[in-house]
DNA sequence: CGTCGATGCGCACACTGTACGCAGTGCGGA
DNA sequence: TCCGCACTGCGTACAGTGTGCGCATCGACG
């Protein structure tokens, strides 16, 4: 550390390998990357900074990856690896499923930058491990017996998406305040109410969630992710082909 | 213009107010961004730019907008304000919910930058129109009857929002290409195909996609989303009292 | 005519992604 | 043992970003 910014070159001075540093590899590099990404979302993130943190200089990283656009691709995908699905071997589809999409869901939380990033890529980069979550996915609607387990993901993940993206943002916006959730609310509700002032449906609302979510938010928000899931699983359980009576 | 960039103040270069320059104003401010961000997508907004497309120095949009976020949050509610809810009067509150989510659908990809900023800023952010299109859209399930309008607000808008996001991000995709929907879905299935080997769920589901897709894929789109809507409408009605046994 | 608040703008600063070419390293072959 | 080569890392540079600051100009009002 001390000789790295040495400005003359001397025999002495000679870099040798510190096996401290593990050297420049793309998994390092995604590694960190998510790192700071879940630290100070998708804008704190930056070449220069990723390659300080990896005593390299910024553009040693494009030896590894073609592109700022392209490593964030990779950190998606990696965090993707981190949804678990389980075999559809147990006897309860909506189990399954439940636990799949909590299980997204978390992942999502965790890392608050999946959002923006799918908000700008889609869910359309064909990456390996998104495509395995896909894949089990629909193995455990076939295995229900759904004639078209493709339909039932998409809408199932269209859900978990759109809520856990909101979630997160909302997340994001408490934690930069420095807040605790119940605070944050309890201090933004004088101009949430003004906002929604004249709007007797959402006054009423915002009156109702604010009394809870003072008490216990993450536990509201548990509470409405699940709501909405079973109000999915149950107009899906209405495509199942009946058991009793199968089909000629 | 040709005095524009004319060195020497001279008392002959007076600016003279054109009267063709509307002036700048945070209306015609923010028009004017939802414009660029509509042709070229988020990150080719520059205040630079949008400047140069009001006959304005970049700086001199900070009289009028507090930062380039804030405009972004204008310009967000703005595009909600294009989402037309109707009132409750009609018998039939599926058909109506229906036509608000085609609405909402419809002008996230009409303006297929917001889903990257909702990814960043989340539904939390209060604007005016947000807060109508809530307020109108609980109208709605409360005079269907439902006990909790917010919560049926919550699931169904989470799911267009996910869906919605997914499908701009792709057609963003598609329309970089140069292509048309058709010819990209069928230029992608080699290496999507490749992708998805070995995974014989998805192998199967994405031969039956792109074979429709080639022929129609905006209607294979439109289909998939009422698909899924009407999963969740379905699962809503079962939360609905019964009419024919009011509660004591 | 003088003053004032509002508006626009040029400059500057710190920072971004990344193209390019050089310097050092370790390895395969002669 | 030595040479050459592929690979990796880095310093420099360029074009572009958001935005703070202070000055110039304007229309309205006393």
């Amino acid at each position: 550390m001390a000789a790295k910014t040495n400005p003359i070159p001397s025999v002495w001075a000679r870099r040798q390998r510190e096996p401290e540093s593990p050297a420049l590899s793309r998994e390092a590099i995604v590694r960190e990357a998510i790192a700071m990404l879940d630290a100070d979302g998708v804008e704190a993130l930056s070449m220069r900074k990723l390659g300080a943190r990896l005593n390299a200089g910024a553009t040693s990283l494009y030896r590894h990856v073609a592109t700022k656009d392209e490593l964030i691709e990779l950190a998606l995908d990696e965090a993707f690896g981190e949804i678990p699905v389980p075999d559809p071997r147990a006897a309860d589809w909506r189990a399954d499923v439940t636990a799949t999409c909590e299980a997204f869901r978390a992942t999502t939380l965790r890392h608050r930058w999946l959002g923006s990033v799918i908000g700008q890529a889609g869910l359309v980069y064909l990456g390996p491990n998104l495509v395995t979550v896909s894949e089990r996915m629909a193995a455990l609607f076939a295995a229900a017996g759904f004639p078209e387990p493709s339909r039932a993901i998409d809408t199932v993940l269209s859900y978990v998406l759109g809520m856990s993206t909101t979630e997160a943002a909302f997340l994001t916006t408490v934690i930069r305040s420095g807040q605790t959730e119940a605070e944050f609310v309890a201090d933004l509700m004088p101009s949430a109410q003004e906002a929604v002032a004249g709007h007797e449906f959402l006054s009423d609302a915002f009156a109702d969630a604010a009394a809870n979510a003072v008490v216990n938010p993450a536990a509201l928000r548990d509470e409405k992710f699940a709501y909405g899931l079973n109000v999915i699983l149950d107009g899906l359980a209405l495509r199942l082909p009946r058991r009793e009576e199968p089909a000629a």
